[in-house]
Order: structure tokens, then sequence, then C-alpha cells
DNA sequence: AGAATTTTATGCGAACTGGTATGAAAGTGT
DNA sequence: ACACTTTCATACCAGTTCGCATAAAATTCT
């Protein structure tokens, strides 16, 4: 439901902000923050040097702004996910099969995850990178979390199941689905370890 | 055991090709591949640029190098620290303490591993360090397979244990470990990570 | 001692990088 | 119509980057 402001004065812009944000995020994607030119970032979004400036400030504040929308993209992701189905095993099935295709992606070869695999380079020489990613994990353990205390409600896990504890398991076991991807793990290979991880991380 | 060579001609080398690669190391861990810039790796090192050229080739030469190098320690490491205890369940811990300690370390802040955290990003756009990483990963599950398989055989764990898969779940949790400390999460809530995931891991 | 060989040191240069100045273009208000 | 405001497009700039050319230094062979 977007409010139609009242047009503003001045050439329009030509771009729209949210596409021009998708377009980066692709391209950070492959080659990460230090390695992405910022030719590379004009040419994906189809915006000149001066315009992404003005839209979104300097490099480091196009990746953080990719970063945030990436964080609100997962979590909405998940939650569709992981509340696809009543049952707990089949909505963390689910979930492997979703990320799986989600990190095998991306047209240059699987790419995995954006934060587990570009962010985390530079998260080390840059605090507001850092924050970012810290953010994303934090999003992805929360969810997967608050799935499986809703699956202890409703009786399908024990009560006494330690399901912070638990959503930090299965988002490792994300973690490192994104990372063997970007290594070149075929599907069928991670299709392998979840199948045969998932048992395992709810027994 | 190390053949001294009838010396060579000319003037001999003044740096030390090993204490160089892990000087080189300790250059990219923190940076990454892109965002290390040679003038690092030759302060780092102590070397200048046509030293490095002549000892390693170009800058990808030099960080494959450094990556086969740390595919070897990371072997010989966890080969020690796995082998370091009977019982399967305290060689676990014994591994996850380790690798949280292995992970903490680095003089600018906790770095995680070399290969998981700044390997991956260049992976998509260099098929050599594609390679590089997914050899690195291999290492780690198969080290860790072959421990677990001497803990069937020594009737520690089921006979019908799955080694390989189960294997492949801990070094998830490696994974996940190394990427979380880049995030910036503390000792201690790594600790109560892998504290929370051990039994489960064996169970 | 002197020639030959290998490494070191200085420094260069071509290409690329992030970021911006400048003026044309495309709208709105009056 | 005309001024005003905002964005776009071109081009540029200073700094950095990788990689190498060139010459001095250190060692071995004759």
């Amino acid at each position: 439901m977007k409010v139609s402001e009242p047009r503003r004065r001045g050439r329009p812009p030509a771009y729209d902000r949210d596409a021009a944000l998708l377009a980066l995020t692709d391209a950070f994607w492959d080659q990460g923050f230090a390695a992405t030119p910022l030719d590379a970032l004009a040419a994906a979004s189809a915006m000149n040097r001066p315009s992404l400036y003005a839209a979104f400030g300097d490099k480091q504040a196009m990746y953080l702004a990719v970063l945030d929308r990436y964080d609100r993209d997962a979590e909405a992701q998940l939650r569709a996910v992981l509340w696809s189905t009543d049952d707990i095993g089949a909505a963390v099935a689910a979930l492997f099969a979703a990320s799986i295709d989600f990190y095998s992606a991306g047209a240059h070869g699987p790419r995995g995850c954006l934060a587990v695999g570009t962010a985390a380079t530079a998260a080390v020489a840059d605090p507001a990178i850092r924050t970012a990613l810290a953010q994303v994990l934090a999003t992805m353990d929360a969810v997967i979390a608050e799935r499986l205390a809703a699956a202890i409600t409703a009786g399908q896990l024990p009560a006494d199941f330690d399901a912070p504890a638990r959503a930090a398991l299965i988002g490792a076991t994300l973690h490192s689905l994104a990372t063997r991807a970007r290594a070149g793990a075929t599907r069928s290979s991670l299709e392998g370890f979840v199948a045969a991880a998932a048992p395992v991380l709810l027994g």
C-alpha cells in the first residue's frame, strides 16, 4: 500500500530505488564488497555513478543498504517457508530444500548466502559490515527458534526442547550449505547432506 | 628431516619460504584476497614485491599457496586434537574448544577460518580458489569422519552410525563457528553454542 | 681476482579505483 | 512563457593497484 506522494519538483528519477537495490544485491553477491567495482554496480543497476551516490551514498553505504534489505527479505522468506506446513519435520525439510534452491541459484554458478559468503570477508575490517552480518545471522536464528517454539506449543516437540540452541544448530546447517554451495558442491550432494542431517537436528 | 641441498649459486635468499607463507596467510586472513594489497603482503612478509613474485608468482598464486598450506596445517591440527583423547565425546569437545580458540585468535579481532571466511568470497569468480576451498572443506569432513569411524570400531558409537554424514554435520558446526566469530560473536556465546550442540551431534 | 649467477632494492608505468565537478535534460510552479 | 528545482550524462581527477624493468648486492665457480 504505497502512498503516492505529491509529485516532487524537478526532474523525476529514472530509477526505481527498490529495483536498483535488487540489482546492486545481485552485483555484490558474486564477487563481494571489495572486488565489485563501481562500474559493475552502475552497469547492474543501469544507473550512473552520480545517481548511485545521490541515492545511496558511497560504496560502503550501498553495500550496507543491500545487506539491510537482504536481512528483511530473508526474514520474510524464512517465515513463509517455515510456516508453510504444520508439521515441524516437514517445515524443516522445506527450509532445507528452499535454502538449497536459493543458494544454488545465480547466473554464474551457485553463490550461497550473500551475508555468509561475502559480508563475512569484509566484516573483520569494517565494523558496520560486521554488525550487519551479525544482524542477518541473528535474524536467521531467531525466526527458526520461533518456529521451533511453536512446534513445542503444538506438542510436536518435547516441552524441554531447547528451541534457541537447536535453532542455532539448524542455522549452522544453513551456513554450511551456503559455504559448500560457494565451494561448488552439487545440488545432490547438498541434498544428501541435509537428508542425513534433518533427523539428527530434530531428534 | 630437511635435506640440506648443496648450496645453490648466486646470492642466497634472505627470506624463509615457509615463514613468508605464514606471514602471507596472516595478511590475507583479515581482509581476504581482493582487499589485501600487495603492499600489505610485502610488508607482512618483509619481502619486496619482486622477491614475492619470484617466490610464488602473482597475487592469485600467493593466495593459492597460502590456502594449500592452510589445508595441510588444518589436517594436522585436526588430527592432533581429535586423537588427543580416546573418548569420542571428549574428542569432539576438544575439537570445538580448539576451534573456538583458533577462530577467535587474530590481532585485529576474531577472524574465523581463512577458507570459510575469505576464500568463499573469491570462490565464485575464481575456479582455482573454488577448488582450493572445496579441498579444505573436504579435508575437514574426511578427518572428522575418520575419527568417528575409529570410535565406531572402538565400540563407542553404534555400528550403524553414519560417520561421513555426521562428520559433515560436525564440519557444518565448525563452518558456523567460523562465520559467527567473524561476525563478532563472543567466545562465551560460541562456547554456549557448542555446549548445546555437542550432545545432539553425537546422540 | 674476476666472471657468472641469483637475489635484493628502488622505482616506474599502465590500468583501474572511488568519488565528484560541470553542464545539459526533464520536470514543476507561477 | 519563464524561472526554479532536481536528476542525468559525460568527463575528469587524484590516489591506488598490480606487475615489472633496471641496476646494485651477495654469493659460487674457475
